[in-house]
DNA sequence: TCTGGGGTCCTAGGACCC
DNA sequence: TCTGGGGTCCTAGGACCC
């Protein structure tokens, strides 16, 4: 080795891009009925009418106070927001808050549309993006020279060009940062952090902020009398180990401080493909064998065809029972060999079934797919190298 | 007035193997 | 005569995210 080997050249700071569609069904939605900018108007709910026109050429649109039945929000206007509707919440309490709202139906194809264009549209200017889900992108802007404020703003006037949707839309020098910053000025929001705005704009936030602190783990920090990020910052290590362990901890006491190094992945292999229904009403094992039956046969076959539809092969088919009282279990089996086609499925799943408590009534069946293999290969595959004959 | 549907990742115990 | 020590795979559950 030579000793005139050039220390490795600083690595320059990277440019993380997060950049997250503003209400983004209900913007779709909007787009589709713009009489409606301005009022309360929730996404969600099954079998909701689509609007229709009436003959004086006025449309009638369906009012949350009308709804009956099971469902949540899926997304929600601003206005809507302010009387207390926001996503996830079961539909009956959303007409509680807001009886007034208009209810439309989800209409994913339109979102998936304008998902495929603003997402072009911004790979058009900066292609090192990772996909996470149909309206919320990371993009790596490291390699760009363009300075962070106008590379932004034209990103952010591509994807309105494209769409006639605002998004928002931050800078920072990781993922973590760029997730909590594009939240900071939505909507139509474009924001800048570097390591000099971390105490100021993201230590105050509640640590509900960081992505990946979800609603258990921000209780477990509430006994312990952290609520703010800088409190975590500036927690005991010794506490924070005893409470969440080793490895937790760690990763804690990293995102408190800023701290994140995961690359931006333009691409991974799917791991599992599942579909799952909640029942209109809870159903009985017995009483309402013939129709859990058929259900059961349709999502075995929706799921083999998407399995087909991706081109891949499943070696472990498992199902999910949930129950009137909310519960739920899962079984799966492995297989000998790779599957695709729906009756195999059905089979392996029936017999996933037959390992199921059954005893409750059920509101939700589902079927899942994993340990998926691509097609070309589970033709023939690869053979396992053969143990050598010494241990 | 109960709480959707699609995912990913992590943990942990037991089986099984060398 | 207390009962090693890894490793991987399978299964079940749970937290979390959009």
């Amino acid at each position: 080795m030579s000793i005139a080997t050039s220390p490795s050249p600083p690595t320059p700071p990277r440019r993380i891009a997060h950049l997250d569609m503003d209400m983004f069904f209900a913007g779709v939605e909007l787009l589709h009925y713009p009489q409606l900018k301005g009022l309360p108007v929730v996404v969600g709910g099954r079998s909701i009418d689509t609007p229709r026109q009436l003959a004086d050429g006025r449309w009638q649109f369906a009012r949350l106070g009308d709804y009956a039945g099971r469902g949540v929000v899926t997304t929600s206007t601003y206005e809507a927001r302010a009387l207390g509707v926001f996503s996830a919440m079961g539909l009956m309490k959303a007409a509680a808050k807001a009886p007034d709202a208009i209810i439309l139906p989800a209409n994913f194809d339109a979102y998936r549309h304008y998902s495929r264009l603003f997402k072009q549209a911004v790979r058009d200017i900066a292609p090192h993006v990772e996909d996470r889900g149909i309206d919320e992108i990371y993009i790596d802007l490291s390699e760009h020279t363009e300075p962070s404020q106008a590379l932004a703003q034209r990103l952010k006037d591509a994807v309105y060009s494209a769409t006639g949707l605002t998004c928002s839309i931050c800078i920072a020098p990781n993922k973590l940062l760029a997730k909590i910053g594009s939240e900071l000025d939505k909507p139509d929001g474009l924001t800048l952090l570097d390591e000099s705005s971390l105490q100021s704009r993201i230590w105050p936030l509640s640590v509900s902020k960081i992505n990946g602190i979800g609603p258990k783990a921000v209780a477990k920090l509430a006994t312990i009398n952290i609520h703010t990020i800088a409190e975590l910052a500036q927690a005991d290590v010794g506490l924070l180990q005893s409470t969440f362990g080793r490895s937790y901890a760690a990763w804690l006491l990293n995102v408190a401080n800023g701290q994140d190094n995961r690359p931006v992945t333009t691409y991974s292999e799917p791991k599992s493909i599942s579909r799952e229904t909640t029942f209109e009403r809870d159903l009985h094992v017995r009483h309402d064998r013939a129709r859990l039956g058929e259900i059961f046969t349709s999502l075995c076959e929706r799921v083999a065809q998407d399995l087909k539809a991706k081109h891949y092969m499943a070696g472990t088919v498992g199902i999910k029972l949930r129950y009137q009282d909310f519960t739920s279990v899962t079984r799966d089996l492995t297989l000998p060999s790779p599957i695709s086609d729906a009756v195999a499925i059905r089979k392996a799943a029936g017999e996933c079934l037959k390992r199921a408590p059954l005893t409750k009534k059920i509101r939700l069946l589902g079927v899942k797919l994993s340990q998926l293999m691509p097609m070309e290969d589970s033709e023939n595959p690869a053979q396992k190298q053969a143990p050598l004959p010494f241990e």
